[in-house]
RNA sequence: GGGCGAGUGGCGGAAUUGGCAGACGCGCUGGCUUCAGGUGCCAGUGAGGGCAACCUCGUGGGGGUUCAAGUCCCCCCUCGCCCACCA
């Protein structure tokens, strides 16, 4: 038995790491050729942030998005797969005041660990398209972004109330908070008064949600969902109320159809207009209410068990329809940034309202008829409306699209109304107090105003600040920094003061994968022949954490860019594969927890391939999976299984496959089959279980079968050998070698289809007798129906579950089903 | 409160249009190899019954459509995620 002490060979999975990446990178596999000379694919993953070393997430995600870009390779694709960093933001600058130096020591030693990592990883990475988005040459062109963003009104300067985050120091898009909070931090975010910069998101909020039926299918639906849901589109119309003693005020509603039902005028509290309007003798009761407001956190908001709150503002308004004076309060219900931060109050068709009213003891007029039993509640279905005329118009009886319809045209016929759309999204607050980012490039002047920096200055480069004068302060760490404040204004030449604020680096990330495409191209952020070669990106793979954030704010800057004629697309990202977490025990990793899994000991103990090979495996790449519930040991016994295979082949490299077992070829040609479609179609945990059968049966073969010396042994093998190289290429490649060929395996193309063996010349009938299985039959593919009935009546299993039995009906289809019904 | 998604062996998960439920793997059990452990190899493994051929039940629960339902329809339960005073 000394063929089974060979079996138990084995081979050293780091060792063999060390000696393939050699060779890898003196081949260089993986540079896109870019010369049109095959058809073009771009395979997209998020880039990292440099914290630190790589994680398990790094590696699944990773993992994941490899098998994609190494199958186009074998598909014969030329195949762009870079990589770089996000390398601005906070961590960075916290760790540097922390340890007295500059961010960019943490960083850039931070992305060397990385990328050091990557390579140890094998991720079919393009090295040569690196960049980090703290490099000048790359920020020069965000900033020249910004002011072409600009000059077409779509970077703008205000002031208004912004979410303050209390620990980080600075102001946040209010997509980065989350229920109240910090996205970052987690700290309780405030309101503050401040003069910030804003992307105008809004205009383009109708396209971002157009665009997205090109997505449909492509995307995850619940992503699409998200940011449907945060674009939040709603049709109604703007009503305008006049309030004595200041004007008319325009609410914008849902319900026009309602409106004979308003009994009383809500406005936000924090909007200015209730400031305005507020009586005298009201003005102590609300200036009290407010404060009230004011130390209430958004938090506080959030709960709406909360009873309603609100102070009477000493004013009434004139309902347009009926003319008749309804009271004016003040509320924190009603939100300033949302529509116009007031409303009509209806309270009979709106919860809210109906609460508003209970607490208050305010009329309630039902204007839509509630079903008979409808307890005593806001109504907000649909019915007929009543109680709704005046001289020149009647609802009453309309359902309420036909009373929206009739209420609106009467309401623009007279002046006092129209119908419109309204938006959840708010435009995105770009500034931040913060140093660690790309500065704006623009410079405030005290007789010019606001300038921007001349094209030709770029970039703004960032002071050389560590330490103790990064400490956060309230305003930015650059405005300390005197000497890189002042400056000549670029217009008039006098004395000036550079905005000393950066951007949010999701401005960094909005067009990344633009620059990829020419990473030192240097007249312009990227040479436009090359974005038309290789944009829109075929496959984005990535986090749903960037669902609303990144993947929205990278959708805006494509529609941007389209509008400016530099790109010839309006979505970025044809494809999105959002890959699930990695938990360990049920629960999300995290120090508090103590239930972080190090991926530098598993890489370690199992080696690359098997860490990779279990994250592929562990089941469709969208769930999470659960590191406790995997076994990477179990992966490892499958590589070595698999490469024990590449010794067993004793046939030389080119041999003639034709005369091989045929049984064993239909098998692999079946496996190279599927296995395309289901990397297609994202299923590569199944893709790894059908190379697992395939090799169960190629070690058939060579144990039991034909023998190791027939060519259809080495065809399987070689099939392995290329389908596993999009998941452990390592051992793909160490297989290679074995059978004979030159490296690398990566590239040796995906094996040619046989069509004429993945026809079945025999396939299995099923017999059912009232639905259940009697019996199976071997056929033909071929047989006729009346064979295949004959056959199954003749199978004596059937013939004594029809025992005492009249048949009444035979189903058949086929050749793989008959159901007799009988009674 | 609203929206979306999911419930399949001890576990992760397969089952493309309704047509063999449980592929593949983990774990477990028995055996071979071994001084022994591990590795490796062989066999078994949804539940219940039977010496066996086989039989009955079985995809969260209930109902329905169909010759046939994990898959389609209705109701309910549970879990997960997202949004949440958005007028």
């Amino acid at each position: 038995m000394s063929e089974q002490r060979d079996e138990r060979e084995a081979y050293d999975v780091v060792a063999t790491q060390d000696k393939w990446r050699k060779v890898w990178e003196e081949l260089n596999p993986f540079q896109a050729l870019d010369d049109g000379s095959k058809e073009r694919r771009y395979a997209l993953t998020m880039f990292p942030y440099p914290s630190g070393d790589l994680h398990m997430g790094h590696a699944e995600v990773m993992a994941l998005h490899d098998v994609i870009a190494r199958f186009w390779w074998q598909q014969g694709y030329d195949v762009m797969n870079p990589i770089g960093w996000d390398s601005f933001g906070l961590p960075a600058e916290n760790a540097a005041i922390k340890r007295d130096e500059h961010p960019a020591t943490y960083t850039y030693a931070n992305i060397e660990t990385q990328a050091e990592s990557f390579k140890r990883y094998g991720i079919s990475f393009d090295w040569s398209r690196r960049l980090h988005t703290s490099d000048p040459e790359y920020y020069r062109w965000t900033q020249w972004l910004f002011l072409r963003f600009r000059e077409r009104g779509l970077a703008y300067r205000k002031f208004s109330p912004v979410n303050w985050c209390p620990n980080d120091q600075t102001v946040l898009a209010n997509e980065q908070v989350v229920q109240g909070m910090c996205e970052r931090c987690g700290a309780e975010v405030t309101k503050r008064e401040l003069s910030q910069w804003y992307f105008k998101v809004t205009e383009y909020a109708q396209r971002l949600l157009d665009d997205m039926r090109q997505l449909e299918g492509k995307w995850p639906d619940r992503v699409l969902a998200m940011q449907r849901n945060w674009i939040g589109r709603s049709e109604g119309a703007h009503v305008v109320f006049e309030i004595e003693g200041h004007g008319p005020v325009t609410v914008f509603t849902t319900r026009p159809d309602t409106l004979f039902g308003a009994t009383f005028f809500v406005v936000a509290a924090d909007a200015k207009l209730a400031a305005e309007i507020v009586t005298d003798e009201q003005r102590p009761a609300f200036e009290a209410y407010l404060d009230e407001v004011r130390k209430a956190t958004d938090i506080d908001r959030l709960s709406t068990e909360r009873p309603k709150t609100g102070v009477f503002l000493g004013v009434h308004a004139t309902n347009p329809v009926n003319g008749e004076r309804i009271p004016v309060y003040a509320a924190d219900y009603v939100l300033a940034d949302y529509g116009t931060g007031a409303i009509m109050a209806v309270p009979a068709q709106d919860a809210r309202d109906w609460d508003f009213a209970k607490a208050f003891d305010l009329p309630i007029v039902r204007t839509v008829q509630p079903p008979a039993d409808f307890p005593d509640e806001a109504f907000t279905g649909s019915g007929p409306a009543i109680n709704s005329a005046n001289d020149e118009v009647s609802l009453n009886g309309m359902d309420v699209p036909e009373a929206k319809s009739t209420i609106i045209a009467w309401l623009e016929g007279k002046g006092l109304g129209n119908g419109t759309v309204n938006f959840r999204l708010r435009d995105w607050l770009l500034s931040r107090q913060r140093f660690w980012g790309c500065p704006i490039p623009i410079v405030h002047c005290p007789s010019c105003g606001e300038v921007p920096v001349p094209d030709e200055q770029l970039p703004v480069v960032l002071p050389d600040l560590r330490g103790a004068d990064l400490k956060p302060k309230g305003t930015s760490p650059l405005a300390a920094a005197e000497e890189w404040v002042t400056v000549d204004c670029p217009s008039c030449g006098g004395p000036a003061k550079r905005d000393s604020d950066t951007m949010d680096t999701f401005v960094d990330s909005s067009w990344y994968f633009l620059r990829y495409c020419s990473p030192d191209y240097t007249d312009g952020p990227f040479d436009e022949e090359a974005v038309r070669n290789w944009m829109p990106a075929h496959q984005y793979v990535g986090g749903v954490e960037h669902a609303i954030l990144h993947l929205l704010y990278s959708r805006f800057f494509t529609k941007v860019l389209h509008d400016m004629g530099m790109v010839d697309f309006v979505e970025p990202f044809t494809a999105l594969l959002n890959q699930g977490q990695v938990i360990n025990g049920g629960k999300a990793m995290s120090k508090s927890l103590g239930n972080g899994v190090d991926l530098g000991a598993v890489l370690d103990e199992f080696g690359v391939d098997a860490t990779r090979l279990t994250m592929v495996f562990a089941g469709p790449p969208e769930d999470d999976i659960d590191w406790a519930d995997l076994s990477p040991g179990g992966s490892l016994k499958f590589l070595q299984r698999a490469w024990r295979l590449s010794g067993d082949v004793t046939s030389e490299a080119g041999a003639d496959v034709s005369t091989g077992d045929v049984a064993l070829r239909k098998v692999t040609h079946k496996t190279v089959h599927e296995a395309a479609q289901l990397v297609e179609s994202h299923r590569f945990n199944v893709m790894v279980a059908k190379i697992m059968e395939l090799v169960n049966a190629t070690r058939k073969a060579i144990d039991s079968g034909p023998g190791g010396a027939d060519s259809a042994v080495r065809e399987a093998v070689e099939a392995v050998a290329i389908m596993l190289s999009l998941v452990a290429p390592y051992t793909a490649e160490e297989m290679w070698e074995r059978l004979g060929h030159q490296p690398t395996v990566a590239k040796a193309g995906w094996p040619a289809v046989d069509e004429a063996l993945l026809v079945e010349d025999e396939v299995t009938a099923i017999v059912q007798v009232q639905g259940k299985l009697r019996a199976k039959l071997q056929v033909s593919p071929a047989i006729s129906a009346e064979d295949l009935q004959a056959a199954a009546m003749a199978d004596e299993n059937v013939v004594r579950a029809l025992e005492g039995k009249t048949v009444r009906k035979v189903i058949v289809r086929e050749p793989s089903l008959v159901n007799i019904v009988a009674g």
